[in-house]
Order: structure tokens, then C-alpha cells, then sequence
DNA sequence: TTCTTTTTACGAATTTTTTCGTACTTATTT
DNA sequence: AAATAAGTACGAAAAAATTCGTAAAAAGAA
């Protein structure tokens, strides 16, 4: 059982930054950054000030024992992903997860290891008709 | 073959309006105001003025020749749909289809009947292994 | 120690998105 | 016709999100 309290709604930078950390772990303001400019211009205190911004919002923790603080994320990548996928399917496909799904294969190569993976679930879901 | 010159990226209000505007087929502001209504509190002057910059923007066009003008959307709803979940896919799911797919499945309650139908399309995508 | 680099703290400017008041125009009702 | 209602145009305020400059503190190098 999660809590949910609070609907966390990351901002588009916000989870730029969530990404870093739950791909590499735990991190530092340097670190992260040094990440996310390798995909875009970003200036290093616009960094830390989000970083900071999302610490006092509760979406990070910050480790302040050594100089360099280490951030990590309160919630899970699964979590977020989650909550993000519920507004999204109903904002984006009104709710049809039969469609988002459709569309999600449809149009990326996914691959026969994954697709079958895929089949497991359905034949689950199918299977145990609740 | 689609354009792509433009990178729609409705906001949230924005998409608010393209789904009614994508379920009702072309309408008033009056229209699309009442819909938005019964969901959320919004001034009628917020929604016209919204409608008014996305046809600006080029998302909408603008049948001004009644005195309530009429507007329809400019892109597909699939088209626009294709287009925020490839970005939501790298944003959210560092580009995984198969686990937004999984968590998509996993946590809604799908049919049988659309559950069929995906597992077709799976058909579809293996048979043809390309 | 002194100089340089690295980092956080703070505050403010900028940009983007959303909201809404007011004026004006056109239609509808009385 | 006069009054009322329903619509658009316009501009600006408010809110949200992003960016960044500058100062101070801490660490490391010379």
C-alpha cells in the first residue's frame, strides 16, 4: 500500500532530474548536472536551485553530512511512473489504456524478447478473468 | 507521411480543449467552455482566450463566419497523441515501451475484448519480424 | 598563509502558462 | 427602439516554472 497524499507532479525539469538519480543512484548537484548537459545547455546553479526547490517540496532528500550534498529521490522510479502514466492516459488517450498501448508498440521497435514479455502479462491478465 | 516541421506541445489546458474539441468534432467556445466546466471551475473569457492563442499557434482553425465562431482542430487526435507519447515515453520511461506497456496493462482494467486486440497486434509485430 | 576552485545560499529576473476584467459588437427579447 | 444577453477583442495581471548573478563558505593547491 502506498501513501498519496500527495499527488507528485514533477515539472518537466524536475523530472529530468529524477531520471539521473534513479538511473545512477544517489548523486550529487555536480554530478547531475554534468549528466543533464550532455544533452542540453543548463547553467550549473539552475541545477542546484531545482534540485533545492524539489528537496523543500519533498520529492528529494538531501544527504547534508559531507560539503557536496547527495541528493536521492523520495519516491520510487515505479512510483512516479506510475502516477505520471495515470494522468497521462487520461489526459492524453481519455482513459483508453487499450489505445496508449496500441500505439505505444505501433510505433516503436520493441523487441521479440520484450513483445513476449508482454504476452506473459496478457495471457496473466486474461487468465485470471477476476 | 506526416509533417513534423512543428513540435506540438499542447499544455495542459491546451489539451483539456483538443480532447473535447477530438470527441465532440468542431465547436463554439460556449461548447467546449460548458464541457470543461463540469469538471473544473474556469471563467468563460480563459477558455476563449485559450482557444483564441492555439489558433495562433496554428493547433486550431477558426470558422469565423457565424458570429460564435467555430473552431476544429488542426492535427489528428492520433497524430497529436503519437507525438506527446513518444516524448512522454523518453520523459517518464527513459524511452522503454515495453515497461510503459507493462504498467499501462498491469494497472488498468483493460477487457477482453482489447486485451484480444492487442494480443493481435503482438501477432502482427512478431509474424512480420521485418 | 594566500590564492584558486568548488559548492551552497539567496534573491531576483525571465519566460511560459493561465486567468480574467473591461470594452466593444452583434443578436435577441420586451 | 430600448434593454438585455451572448459573443469576441484586447490588454494586462497573476501564477508557475525556469534561469542565473552574486555573495559567502569550505576545501584544496601553491
Amino acid at each position: 500500500m502506498t501513501l498519496h497524499l500527495n499527488t507528485p507532479k514533477p515539472t518537466e525539469a524536475e523530472l529530468e532530474i529524477l531520471q539521473v538519480l534513479w538511473q545512477y543512484g544517489p548523486s550529487t548537484v555536480r554530478f547531475v548536472h554534468d549528466e543533464l548537459t550532455k544533452s542540453k545547455e543548463a547553467g550549473y546553479t539552475t541545477t542546484l536551485k531545482i534540485m533545492q526547490l524539489m528537496t523543500e517540496k519533498g520529492m528529494l532528500q538531501a544527504d547534508k553530512s559531507s560539503r557536496s550534498h547527495i541528493f536521492s529521490p523520495v519516491l520510487q522510479e515505479e512510483d512516479t511512473q506510475q502516477q505520471l502514466l495515470s494522468r497521462f492516459l487520461d489526459t492524453a488517450f481519455r482513459g483508453s489504456a487499450s489505445k496508449l498501448v496500441m500505439q505505444a508498440l505501433g510505433n516503436s521497435r520493441t523487441s521479440k524478447e520484450e513483445l513476449d514479455e508482454i504476452r506473459n502479462l496478457l495471457d496473466k491478465l486474461e487468465g485470471g478473468t477476476k
